[in-house]
DNA sequence: ATTACTGCAAAGGCTTTGCATTGTA
DNA sequence: TACAATGCAAAGCCTTTGCAGTAAT
């Protein structure tokens, strides 16, 4: 999808952003995920296309893309302190994190969202941004422990 | 309330942890309080009423409080990095940051309850803990803003 | 030719840990 | 008396930043 990557690359020109080598290489990295990836990962796979990119710039390029709205970023368990970032097409995600297996499960914005509107409702909040981050199990050690005589509260 | 801090000092005692005057004192600071705290914001507290309690003892007093339910710690923004305790009695609580004000609205968890369940019907997941942050405006924001003319999102 | 961007290394914040000492049970 | 808990200072981890050099427009 070299389409999502030509208009992240538009924005940044005619915000006076330079289109540099460093950053096309993680617009690409970012565009071939489909799920969100820390800044390590995110270094990682860039540094194996090219082995001089810094870490710095890796930091300093996600933190443009998020200034420009090009990434969405959340944070997620267990690891609540480090970021993930994702290119920012498609619906919003949330994670539950499953403490049996590690999987994380995705979910879709829709049911958090109508809480967001009855919050809206309820306490004439407004509201620009949310992040739900959910531990248990997955569905595969759900279905797991009930058998085990274990069901998870 | 003595109470909830004598079960507290009850669980330590049956699980072979020791009471120890800084845990005492750490836990009259949490009770005292009605929602979350900073590690620095407890250690502040702590220190004005005993100025020999070190930082690092706060921090291993309230990891021991986390793993034994007695606090309930979450993450809030804008700071989302900053863990945040609070005495684990009545029920959660997540909040809402106010980019203008800074107000922290509290949310009761019956909203995210709701979600959690629709979560484990449609998902087939199980959910041990749920954290939800949202960034946006407080009521009182919210209306300044309306009537500026300048509604939010 | 400008001006932004990069890599490097150092510095910053927050949290954890090693160790000798203190104190609880 | 044992052994856990404390205070201090150092180390760890992740992230940001200053700077001199490099490269995009």
């Amino acid at each position: 999808m070299p389409h999502i990557i030509d208009e992240a690359e538009s924005l940044l020109q005619e915000r006076g952003f330079k289109i540099t080598p460093q950053r096309s290489l993680l617009l690409r990295v970012l565009a071939a995920q489909s799920s969100h990836l820390d800044v390590d990962e995110i270094y990682a796979l860039a540094h194996a296309q090219d082995d001089s990119i810094s870490l710095a710039t890796v930091y300093r390029a996600l933190n443009l893309f998020a200034e420009l709205g090009l990434v969405d970023h959340r944070y997620v368990e267990p690891d609540h302190r480090r970021e993930v970032f994702r290119l920012a097409d498609g619906p919003e995600q949330h994670y539950l994190t499953c403490v049996r297996c590690g999987t994380r499960v995705l979910i879709r914005a829709d049911l958090l969202n109508r809480m967001v509107n009855e919050l809206v409702r309820r306490k004439g909040v407004s509201v620009t941004s949310a992040c739900a981050c959910f531990t248990g199990y997955c569905p595969a050690c759900t279905e797991a422990l009930r058998q085990a005589g274990t069901p998870p509260e």
